[in-house]
RNA sequence: GGGCCGGUAGCUCAGCCUGGAAGAGCGCUCGGCUUGCACCCGAGAGGUCCCGGGUUCAAAUCCCGGCCGGUCCA
């Protein structure tokens, strides 16, 4: 972007620059500052400020995308940088972020914060990386834009003590790796002053731009922002970021970045789609005029066009058409290979979070690929093509293969499935209101799903034009603006008073025996101080709530008295017991504590369960399974893990076999203290189920060859202990999550002798004997269906006699009337007489009386030519008003609610009175 | 986590706005037609209108709460 930073220039000014001539310029169109040899560059050599034409500089042989990568970490490992491999897309050690952006993600916050050791210093990574905010540019740009890329990067941290290298030895790095490994010429590169800023850090930054293409920006974080002001820190940090993806496409120069990443899949998708080759001249039109494009901008878009028109000697409408194809296809061939790489490292597309962010790509490529009219062409078909091609980079794809397939089908059924829906609501409005607006069309996109262009198109089809804005998305977006919010687990949150909180953060650390001995019943300590019910020792055997684990009880005694211990919270690294009323006790005072033991060991067998179980789900289920919440209580535990499908029986039956036969084979049980960098690097990110402890070293708990994890709470010694695992629920509680629910040790016999209890009653209830129940209520349903059709014909044989009996009254007024009492309480059914004897006798007017405890309802209904002199409502208003209660009617029918039990002759009286006033 | 939409026959849905007989198409059963493989004609079975409360003489329909599903956004 054009634009002046105002920052102080010497940060810039580097003997590196000074020794090789390099010269201080700034821009006549982009007013920013850039340093070069080219005594001929009158602008800094990037995007927006000047044309493509790197095709015309030199360089080395192509490079595939994997050869770029290769090159960069080599230049860098023989200048004594450590390679590091890169984490997954999904930035699961991030409690504020959901996806991987950039390489110095991987290091925050616990790196740059200081408070850990980087795992190498200084050194080199490709990292790969996935950006959505431009999702709607990718395609259009050639290039500029991707979803997913590679960031390679080197990185150095100095710290006060301990200095790597910073800006001088960073640039002759850049500077040597442009020249000597990628063969450009030394006046080609241009280093552009910039500012950089993020997560609340700043720095200086030269952007490095060769040919119209940044290549690479080289950052130098050494502030913190400072309430709108910049303080230095201590940690510095050399962060940069070489685009993989660019270095591929300079070295191949190819017309679009596209071309160079994904090679011969381009053809291959471009088949698929049934997207027509393009003329090598229009694409080449397209790559010079694309570096100048603001694809925000629609009249930017539209003189792009009309810039490759005139180059390529082509109409304006046909060159709009091609190229509007062309970013389609590209942004397919984007977009797929991301959702690729975010189901393969374990996203479960969903409603919300970062599976929200997975659906996304997925329905923005359904789209794409529908626009082009590739109705026959199937997402799980292109996604499989990109699994193959690249599961050499990247082997989560090929390992997670079964479930990135999986996943992917579910959701172009999903989506389809949510198209057919919504479709339905447009066809039906259009027949209704046969015109739609922007209100309609947001809303058929807000609440069905169906993007406005299909829209469109469906109501083509009857006729109707309709015009989608060029920013609807963006007028969507905009509507749903609301606080912004991080992503969080929601745990470990302290419900303490605050005053409690501030008083009990000034005590020291409380020794916990909890964690040096989880069996430890019993225990002497001593008071450190005490705040109405509130206590702090310096020792405790009473675990806190926290981990999904909840606080033990127990009873305390001191100073002659005893308390039951209700409640333990942690603030900080100090526990706080809360008693059961006011605690009478000087500081200093020995304690003695006892734990309810049986109800602490129920919790320590759920827990353990847990992580047993945790692991069987993913063994069984694939290695997208995460745990999404927790809970043990003495009663059951309760995980909540990720998962695109609702479980079946036999998943279920499986995975419980997992634990049991875990159980079986009594594996050992044991907990380690282990650096937060050797913990990752051995056990990788799957330590992180419960959420991420910002410590140095992490409390990692082992099932031997089985699961290991990083965990607060208290186990037990060996999974024998845990006696048996009965799985009580499985259901699917959200898109996307299955919560289990499921008992351990004795609780399994307590869950058995429960559904026991249950079945005993349901036998009593049918008055069944022991194991006869299934057939007892099947005899009774058919119990049930022989009377209602003996209900039926009662009926019908009173219908037969209310008939018969209407017929030998008298007309009058041209009506006959017959008032009587009901012998069942079925408003519903009384209703159904009526209607049958009415259509009998066409000229009756009938009520029936339905006694309904103190009140009396009296139903009426007159037959076709009664209704035709009498108005049955009105007929009911007059016995209301007569009676003194409320009702009416409409048409040919209408029913009465009167106080108390009035005989039916009184009701009659009234009717008949009524009938001859002549209503 | 929030906004919006929905839950009626085995399936897909109408009815709800404006309260007053629970419907259609497909499927199913039976019969007819047809030398059986998406034909036609006729008859029939099939429902806790998601659950709970409220308003009302009367609730699938209106109001409140809950459960479940969908969708968009963060």
């Amino acid at each position: 972007m054009c634009g002046l930073v105002q920052v102080d220039p010497s940060e810039y000014r580097l003997e590196f620059f000074r020794e090789m001539g390099f010269e201080r310029r700034v821009g006549k169109k982009c007013r920013e500052a850039y340093w070069t040899l080219n005594p001929e560059f009158t602008e800094p050599q990037d995007a927006p400020c000047v044309e493509y034409w790197f095709k015309d500089i030199p360089s080395t042989s192509p490079m595939t995308v994997g050869e770029a990568r290769e090159a960069f970490l080599r230049f860098f490992e023989e200048r004594g940088h450590a390679r590091v491999e890169p984490r997954p897309v999904v930035a699961r050690w991030r409690e504020d972020l959901y996806l991987t952006i950039a390489s110095i993600v991987v290091f925050q916050p616990h790196v740059t914060s200081g408070l850990v050791p980087p795992p190498a210093n200084p050194l080199v990574i490709s990292q790969p990386s996935i950006r959505l905010e431009d999702i709607d540019n990718v395609g259009l740009t050639i290039g500029r834009h991707l979803t997913s890329f590679e960031m390679a990067a080197h990185h150095a941290f100095n710290y006060p003590d301990k200095q790597v290298y910073w800006k001088e030895e960073t640039v002759r790095y850049a500077f040597e790796f442009f020249t000597k490994t990628l063969g450009i010429p030394e006046d080609m590169i241009v280093f552009k002053e910039s500012w950089w800023e993020g997560g609340g850090n700043a720095g200086p930054s030269f952007e490095v731009a060769v040919g119209g293409l940044e290549l690479a920006t080289l950052v130098f974080m050494k502030f913190r922002v400072v309430n709108g002001g910049y303080e230095e820190i201590p940690l510095k940090i050399v962060d940069t970021g070489y685009g993989v993806e660019r270095l591929a496409w300079f070295t191949q120069k190819t017309p679009t970045a596209f071309h160079a990443v994904y090679g011969d899949l381009v053809d291959r998708f471009r088949r698929k789609l049934g997207v027509p080759e393009p003329d090598e001249a229009l694409l080449w039109a397209a790559h010079k005029a694309a570096g100048s494009l603001d694809p925000e901008d629609p009249e930017s878009v539209r003189s792009y066009y009309a810039r490759v028109a005139s180059a390529a000697g082509m109409a304006f409408e046909e060159v709009k058409s091609a190229l509007e194809r062309e970013a389609r296809l590209y942004s397919i061939l984007d977009h797929t290979r991301t959702l690729a790489l975010m189901l393969a490292d374990g996203i479960v597309p969903s409603n919300s979070g970062e599976g929200y962010l997975a659906r996304l790509v997925a329905r923005r490529t359904m789209r794409q690929m529908a626009a082009l009219g590739a109705e026959d062409a199937s997402l799980v078909d292109l996604v499989e093509m990109q699994v193959e091609a690249w599961k050499r980079d990247f082997p989560r794809l090929a390992a997670n293969r079964d479930y990135v397939l999986d996943a992917t089908q579910l959701e172009e059924e999903r989506f389809r499935e949510a198209l057919r829906r919504g479709l339905q609501v447009v066809a039906r409005e259009l027949r209704r209101k046969g015109s739609l607006g922007l209100q309609d069309l947001v809303r058929f996109y807000d609440t069905y799903g169906v993007p406005p262009e299909m829209v469109a198109e469906a109501a083509s089809q009857f006729n109707v034009k309709v015009e989608v804005p060029h920013n609807f998305y963006s007028i969507v977006a905009s509507m749903h603006r609301g606080p912004e919010r991080i992503r969080g687990y929601g745990f470990e949150k302290v419900e303490l008073p605050r005053e409690v909180v501030e008083w009990a953060s000034r005590f020291s650390e409380t020794r916990r025996v909890f964690h040096e001995d989880p069996y430890a019943k019993s225990l002497k300590a001593r008071l450190l101080g005490s705040m109405g019910r509130y206590l702090v020792f310096d020792a405790t055997i009473f675990y806190p709530t926290g981990g999904g684990q909840i606080h033990d009880t127990g009873y305390i005694v001191v100073g002659g008295r005893r308390y039951r211990i209700v409640d333990v919270q942690k603030v900080g690294e100090v526990i706080v017991h809360v008693a059961d009323r006011d605690v009478a006790a000087e500081p200093g005072e020995e304690v003695y504590m006892e734990l309810d033991w049986e109800r602490r060991y129920a919790i320590m067998r759920h827990h353990t369960a847990t992580h047993v179980l945790i692991a069987a789900a993913r063994k069984v289920l694939g290695s997208h399974v995460w745990q999404a919440g927790a809970e043990k209580t003495e009663e059951k535990g309760r995980l909540d893990i990720t998962h695109h499908r609702p479980l079946t029986k036999e998943q279920v039956r499986r995975i419980e076999g997992e634990v049991n036969r875990v159980i079986r084979e009594r594996r050992r049980v044991w907990e380690e203290m282990v650096e937060k960098n050797v913990a990752e690097e051995k056990y990788g990110f799957t330590i992180y189920q419960g959420g991420v402890p910002m410590e140095r070293r992490l409390r990692l708990v082992f099932v031997e060859g089985w699961d290991v994890e990083a965990c607060f709470g208290t186990h037990v010694r060996n999974t024998g202990e845990i006696g048996g695992f009965k799985i009580i629920s499985a259901q699917r509680i959200q898109d996307g999550v299955v919560r289990l629910e499921y008992v351990a040790g004795d609780r399994v016999a307590e869950y058995a002798a429960t559904l026991e209890e249950r079945l005993a009653r349901v036998g009593e209830a049918l008055g069944a004997p022991r194991g006869m129940e299934v057939e007892r209520a099947e005899s009774m349903k058919e119990m049930v269906k022989t009377m209602q059709e003996a209900l039926k014909s009662y009926r019908e044989a009173w219908v037969k006699a209310l008939a018969e009996k209407a017929l030998k009254t008298e007309p009058m007024a041209g009506a006959r009337l017959l008032v009587e009492e009901s012998p069942e309480k079925d408003r519903r059914a009384v209703q159904d007489v009526l209607r049958t004897l009415t259509e009998r006798v066409e000229d009756l007017v009938a009520a029936i009386i339905v006694r309904a405890g103190d009140s009396t309802i009296v139903e009426m209904a007159a037959g076709r030519k009664a209704a035709g002199r009498i108005n049955v409502p009105e007929l009911a208003r007059r016995l209301a008003e007569a009676l003194g209660g409320r009702g009416g009617g409409r048409g040919s029918y209408a029913s009465v609610r009167l106080p108390g039990s009035p005989p039916r002759e009184r009701v009659a009286e009234v009717l008949q009175a009524a009938l001859q006033a002549g209503s």
